[in-house]
DNA sequence: AATTACCCTATCGATTTAATAGGGTTTACA
DNA sequence: TGTAAACCCTATTAAATCGATAGGGTAATT
């Protein structure tokens, strides 16, 4: 399941997106308008800040905005930023790989190559989708 | 991230369904081949007994067999009962659908747009790969 | 009758999640 | 220059979930 640090973490983007101009947005703004509670929103925006995908500006009139164009960023890295592996288990992941215990060869793993053909199709939505695509 | 308890589960309907003859396999011998913990593996089998998918005999010489063709089941059937919702999110789920507190309009969504594209895909993976498809 | 093997309930430690609390620090502006 | 606005940071916590274990009960086969 989407946690909900991922959700409104996409939320709080897409909000940031979908303004006219690129004046900063305060956080109680952005919790107000979608319905998150302001204080866990805080921490979810601080992460977007230090993974780089947004900006701040403190004091008086600051806020949060975007540092990239909405269609440079795609779903992809926020997703992993966010959530987590894209991956439905670890021994298909690209960028959180790891190897099963149980598993002697994963090449004859029925789990792994259903899980493969998961991530596959996955990837491609997420890669194929920015954060232009959601507004 | 995929539970264990599917991962296993997915495991032991797959080693079932690689089987020669139809003859019932005990959980000591499901267990250790595909090293998972008996006693976890014994409530998910019960599970997928419960649900449908493999009859049971007791008493010496017993064990669990499949009920169906490997062929006739699909995918999307075992992860439902395995894992729960195909959808990462409740507002874009079939067969598990909520309302999100959140959200005032569904259609407006930035997250529910994305994650039915999500759903759909994967959806259509699990929908068409079987048992069969997995050995 | 004894053994085998499935059936069922309860419990538990570890981890994660979502949220809250409580402040600290920086900046803008009057 | 001081004060309020707004971001920054750490710690804590309640609840839920997960993976596993324990301990026995019940049915069927030989």
């Amino acid at each position: 399941m989407l946690s909900k640090k991922t959700k409104y973490g996409l939320k709080a983007l897409a909000y940031l997106a979908s303004q006219e101009n690129k004046q900063p947005r305060q956080i109680s703004e952005i919790a107000e308008h979608e319905n998150i509670s302001q204080k866990f929103l805080e921490s979810i925006l601080l992460t977007l800040r230090k993974t780089g995908f947004l900006g701040s500006k403190k004091g008086k009139g600051g806020g949060y905005y975007l540092i990239k164009e909405p269609s440079e960023i795609s779903m992809a890295t926020v997703m992993r930023v966010l959530e987590g592996p894209i991956a439905m288990i670890a021994c298909v992941s690209l960028n959180f790989y790891e190897k099963c215990d149980d598993c002697p060869d994963e090449k004859a793993c029925s789990v792994n190559r259903l899980m493969l053909k998961v991530r596959d199709s996955n990837l491609d939505i997420y890669r194929n989708n920015t954060l232009a695509d959601l507004i």
